[in-house]
DNA sequence: CCGAGGCATGTTTACGTAAACATGCCTTGT
DNA sequence: ACAAGGCATGTTTACGTAAACATGCCTCGG
């Protein structure tokens, strides 16, 4: 910074309100200092700048290995967002969901550059870790259902699933079976609550749940049994891929989508559109929940004691060819 | 760390060597300076600590908006390979493939707190970037053909094409068609040249490649087409998503796999496994090419000027029920 | 018994930046 | 015409750490 201000014939404070973008300065000086600077190849060190400002610009995520799909949506979502915020993200990696792992990343990143964070995890792993987050830097946690202890954003969970079953009864199925997630997943249980309470509001008994793991192979397995049932006419998959499974093993015994059984799926991915048939799904908007959470800790930079509270981002029913009315009507 | 010190009965240089895990240090005095950070809740300042070592412990990774699983699992190798060295991982989004954002990206790296940078990326965008890196910055590329100007790490697409291509020959197939990737996609040109260079060595002519462009849709429509030629008894496809779509299409036209034809796939994507039935594949060791970039920019830091050069990743073929030898033999 | 040398620890300093305060010039109103 | 005030720019200082150098004690060999 001295060499450019020394080319520029200018102070070096001068050259930092340049770099700072900082009004107030002539423009002939400007340009004078910019030229330095593009002579001399200047870059701000950041490091100084950090110490200096006291802040980093910089927001850390931590998340299990890149492991499901929304959980990548939403952190290239939170990258975009933060990119256009001026903040870079630094990837805080858990190689296994086990307790001493997520301690670890917690305590190394007491000592690490960032400004907030944002977990991606599940709620009963955060409860456990013993390590606590260094205290004063904002945390917003995505993916859970912590709202009473820290600030949450998530998809509308059970909204989205509400909307399925309302769409399969709506076109006149007697009920709705449900394949549903692995238990340990708080999605998977928020689907699958949302599904039993909009049966009990329509005045019906769930069906038994048959469960999966969220792969493709397992809801094949589900759909094998479900086939076998002639009074299953809908079914609602807690995840798309699950769904693509059923429909092959619903297709394998000859009961054809949707003339016989419609299904409902969950998450909008890309395939779903290219399914056989094109599944309908609840569309999840990992962009703006990723948006949300960006938003979220840099509001809680501001204000000193941000309250925990949980914000709901809506789903969307996309209604392709996998539902019907059932047969007979 | 002042406070640290007098809390200890040190000097800051003491609570310092300690915190950097420092030889020289009695076993007493660096335990009463421990028992004074924890009670003081102290971390070390990240700013300061890279102002005065020159160094951030952090390494950057461009890449487009997460898009392909390939990225993905390279990049989340990456993550556990640096957090495994003591490096955190600060993420470059690039929204668009286009120019402009690639030369932004690269610009704000100019000043980010990153002590080397791994591009995954293909190549085209790479060589038409105006904005150099900064200078004196170890770079490593993942994903490309750059190995004349740098530093690059990459599955051997050619390898695992040609072991496909040669265990379908070996199994007395006359010859094998290629599904093949997007033509602007390197690793697709790089798969097909050896697909149509491994049947020219058998001294076949290679039969017209249909094009894909990697979705499961796509793969599903090359399908119907190559289910029409009787001819055709062995398919090796560019990725697994298209052999997904390929082997429906297969399926709905009656033609049996592996009796009828065999597909062989490359990837080997979780799911694969799980097909109708489970697909051959060729499997990429992303751990391994994550692993190398970080390797490889870590000695770029050490030695002064890194000569370029291509480290090739080998494939592996995993053997699976989609292959068998044609039929009538 | 004394000096050399090693070892644990303390003191000084610089890393590059930006906030806070200081300076001096120029405009403006009476 | 002159004081007041604004505005562009300069000077001083501190951010928290770790390298380099300094100090003092203790051990060990002749």
């Amino acid at each position: 910074m001295g060499d450019v201000a020394r080319l520029a014939g200018v102070s070096a404070q001068t050259v930092s309100r340049v770099s700072n973008g900082f009004a107030g300065v002539t423009e002939e000086t400007r340009r004078q200092v910019l030229d330095a600077m593009r002579e001399l190849d200047y870059r701000p060190n950041s490091a100084a700048r950090a110490l200096r400002r006291g802040e980093f610009r910089t927001l850390g995520v931590i998340t299990f290995s890149l492991s499901t799909l929304g959980n990548i949506r939403t952190l290239d979502a939170i990258a975009t967002s933060a990119a256009r915020e001026g903040y870079a993200v630094t990837l805080l990696p858990v190689a296994v969901p086990t307790q001493d792992e997520v301690n670890g990343a917690f305590s190394r990143l007491g000592e690490l550059a960032v400004d907030a964070v944002i977990v991606i995890m599940e709620t009963h792993l955060l409860d456990a870790a013993t390590v606590s987050l260094p205290p004063g830097i904002p945390v917003v946690v995505a993916d859970s259902d912590a709202g009473d202890r820290y600030t949450v954003v998530d998809t509308d969970q059970a909204g989205g699933a509400r909307d399925a079953v309302r769409h399969l009864l709506d076109l006149g199925h007697p009920t709705v079976w449900h394949l549903a997630g692995p238990e340990d997943s708080f999605a998977a249980q928020r689907r699958a609550n949302a599904w039993r309470a909009t049966l009990a509001e329509a005045g019906l008994v769930p069906p038994p749940p048959v469960r999966g793991d969220w792969s493709a192979e397992s809801g094949y397995r589900a759909g094998l049994l479900l086939a076998e049932r002639p009074d299953c006419t809908a079914v609602f998959a807690a995840n798309d891929q699950m769904a693509l499974g059923l429909l092959r093993a619903l297709h394998e015994r000859g009961r054809t989508v949707p003339d016989e059984v419609s299904v409902v799926g969950f998450d909008d991915i890309p395939e779903s559109a290219s399914f056989l048939p094109p599944l309908t799904t609840i569309h999840q908007d990992f962009a703006e929940v990723g948006r949300l959470c960006v938003e979220g800790v840099l509001a809680g930079m501001r204000r000193p004691t941000p309250e925990p509270g949980t914000t709901l981002v809506p789903t969307r029913l996309v209604s392709r060819r996998s539902t019907a009315p059932p047969p007979g009507r």
